[in-house]
RNA sequence: CGGGGCGUCGUAUAUCGGUAGUACGCUUGCUUUGGGAGCAAGAUGGCCCAGUUCGAUUCUGGGCGCCCCGACCA
């Protein structure tokens, strides 16, 4: 698309207001916008990315059997009370809400109970078992204090799936296909390196649970990592029986801050008992379901992948997840054969089914190098007169500041071919 | 929820108990065109409510909002 037409504009300087660099180099670049503390808004720049992240994770949960849902927003309490939920005691997040009529709404903060409640209608032998439903879907958390851009936020899309076995052992084996699943989707947002498997604490639902956490001095977590198994444990079960059971030892561990990304829960018959989601087995034996829930936050996911690529002139966003894959920029469109040529690139781009984002507003070279660096772009594509003398265009990788001289074909081939 | 800080054009900042300035952005014109240009002319601001005062953006109280540290984080 013609960046002139794009209704937002890159700024200077950030807000004094955010602290956090995924924030404001979010709202410099023009990606998303806050609308109060823990509430932001997506941009056209910024839905495209969040487009792409949603798009990989949905592909990944598919591949491993998922089906797709959207659960509503608006809770009635019932089940929440049938599993100890509803009460502010235990579960402090609510935002809840009265309906006109009478009766008290939440908005969710998860879907647990919800969906469990509705698979009794649909789960009833061991033939409807196992079941994989998972939806991306806006959660609402009334955090006291939300805090790091749009790391933790009160209102956040997440893809939630919930897993329903017949037993243990079939459960296991589809929470090891979810890790591996989760860890396709971290390589492919450009986060593979430096996310790791982490064993931690299951909180309300189990004795233990798998984070998937990104090291970053911007992270809430500290964990250990074990480097060589690709491992991390999680400070809150830093303990000697702990490691001795993942036969860790302590000297192999390294102490790191980091970002948790994405969390594995068994959740056991924590839910199906309560809701009463049983099923009748090969000997007509009734049986609770054996369930598991899988998190991953796309926003919070947009923020990690800004905070740990980004350099000091902004954002570097890996192909998959950019906006756009290639940044044409003009300089000097007074000329009209810089004008013509741009415009003909960038026709050739888009039929090779390239997305690209033409800088055609006047402006000067530097403001608009400045813009193009800030907002990450994978690939810049310069043209000017200086590109039209000698018959080719300056490619920039945007991540490594890499240079090439290419003509239109091999641009083409380059960008489709890769 | 405990503690701390802050609220001035769109953004970032300065000043002051006596008609609020600068930079960027914006509007108009001319020049300029490979790393956030120059000249000229313009438009735009004191979070809200009270109190003190001849006079409040400034001082006091309350409200609302925002940030940071901690706690919390299914």
């Amino acid at each position: 698309m013609r960046q002139s037409q794009l209704f937002t504009k890159t700024r200077r300087e950030a807000p004094k207001d955010e602290v956090s660099k995924n924030a404001q180099l979010l709202i410099r670049a023009g990606y998303i916008n806050k609308e109060m503390a823990g509430v932001y808004d997506f941009l056209p720049l910024g839905l495209r990315t969040l487009e792409k992240i949603i798009g990989i994770i949905r592909e990944e949960m598919n591949k491993i059997g998922g089906q797709e849902i959207l659960l509503s927003t608006l809770q009635d309490s019932k089940p929440w009370e049938a599993s100890g939920r509803w009460s502010d005691e235990n579960v402090d997040v609510w935002f809840k809400t009265e309906l006109k009529s009478g009766g008290q709404l939440g908005l969710a903060p998860t879907h647990e109970e919800p969906l469990t409640n509705l698979m009794r209608d649909h789960i009833s032998s061991y033939r409807d078992l196992p079941c994989y439903a998972y939806q991306f879907q806006t959660k609402f958390r009334n955090e006291l204090r939300s805090k790091s851009g749009i790391m933790r936020s009160r209102e956040f899309i997440m893809k939630d799936l919930y897993s329903f076995s017949k037993s243990e052992e079939e459960f296991r084996e589809f929470y090891e296909a979810a890790a591996e699943a989760y860890l396709k989707v971290f390589a492919r947002v450009g986060l593979g390196e430096v996310t790791y498997r982490t064993f931690a604490s299951g909180g309300s639902f189990s004795k233990f649970s798998d984070e998937f956490q990104t090291v970053s001095d911007a992270g809430e977590d500290v964990i250990y990592v074990h480097e060589h198994r690709r491992l991390a444990v999680n400070k809150e079960v830093y303990k000697d029986d702990v490691l001795a059971d993942l036969g860790m030892q302590k000297s192999d561990l390294k102490e790191m801050k980091a970002i948790e990304v994405g969390n594995i829960f068994p959740l056991g018959t924590r839910f199906s008992d309560v809701l009463g989601l049983t099923y009748k087995d090969e000997n007509g034996e009734q049986k609770p379901v054996i369930m598991g829930s899988y998190g991953i936050g796309p926003g919070r996911l947009m923020g990690t992948i800004v905070e740990t690529l980004a350099d000091d002139k902004g954002i570097v966003w890996p192909e998959e997840v950019a906006p756009f894959r290639v940044h044409v920029v003009e300089i000097n469109n007074k000329n009209d054969d810089v004008r013509k040529e741009a415009q003909e690139l960038y026709n050739e781009l888009s039929q090779a089914g390239v997305e690209v984002l033409w800088d055609d507003r006047d402006a000067r070279a530097g403001e608009k190098f400045a813009d193009s660096d800030l907002m990450g772009i994978p690939l810049r594509v310069v043209v000017s007169e200086k590109t039209l003398a000698a018959g080719k265009f300056e490619c920039v990788e945007r991540a490594t500041g890499k240079t090439q001289q290419l003509s239109t074909s091999e641009l083409v081939h380059h960008v489709t071919h890769v």
